[in-house]
DNA sequence: CCCTGATTCGC
DNA sequence: GCGAATCAGG
């Protein structure tokens, strides 16, 4: 496609990953095709979406409203308080300790939903490198809030007890068959 | 300086 | 409708 416009399937992949949590600039490399993070946001408001639950690298809330550029305004009057943004709480970004690559799915080992067939009830773990084709979600029923159990029990990772090397090996033995 | 989203405006 | 430029902030 020469034309990187925002087709049925672009739109479908954006709002999902928009309301997935993504960073703009996640999902404008996701989508690829050229589209920068500016054209992505563009998007998200032309179509309505904005302000949902959590941003992306730092855990930060950056909600504002009303802000104001000022390229050649005259009296603009007061813009309106803003409408009302959804402030939900996010769930947990899965820690990745140094994802090598995604090698082989597992035999019967999930993952075979799509940014595309991903569901709302589907756990939403990443496997694989998100730029990749091969990029896929866990996609069983995601029991603890976004995540399957399994996956949940990762995101929400307990702490690591320190001493406990035993314990260590095991937690990233269990983490390489998340991946 | 990295990142985030928000807004405006020329195309 | 689209997105670069710009803004505002963590």
């Amino acid at each position: 496609m020469t034309t990187a416009s925002w087709t049925e399937d672009r739109v479908g992949a954006l709002k999902k990953l928009w309301l997935e949590g993504q960073s703009a600039s996640q999902i404008a490399k996701t989508l690829g095709g050229g589209v920068t993070r500016n054209a992505v946001i563009g998007k998200v408001h032309r179509l309505g979406l904005s302000g949902r639950a959590a941003p992306s690298q730092p855990a930060r809330t950056t909600f504002r409203a009303a802000t104001r550029p000022r390229p050649a305004a005259p009296a603009t009057p007061v813009q309106a308080p803003s409408a009302p943004r959804r402030i939900e709480a996010a769930a947990p970004r899965p820690v990745m300790t140094a994802q090598p690559v995604a090698p082989a799915p597992a035999p019967e080992l999930p993952g075979t939903a799509t940014v595309m067939t991903l569901g709302a009830h589907m756990c939403k773990w990443p496997i694989g490198d998100p730029s990749s084709r091969e990029f896929s979600f866990c996609g069983r029923r995601a029991s603890e809030g976004v995540y399957c159990g399994e996956h949940a029990r990762v995101a929400y990772q307990p702490q690591v007890r320190k001493g406990a090397k035993d314990g260590a090996s095991e937690l990233a033995r269990s983490l390489r068959r998340y991946i």
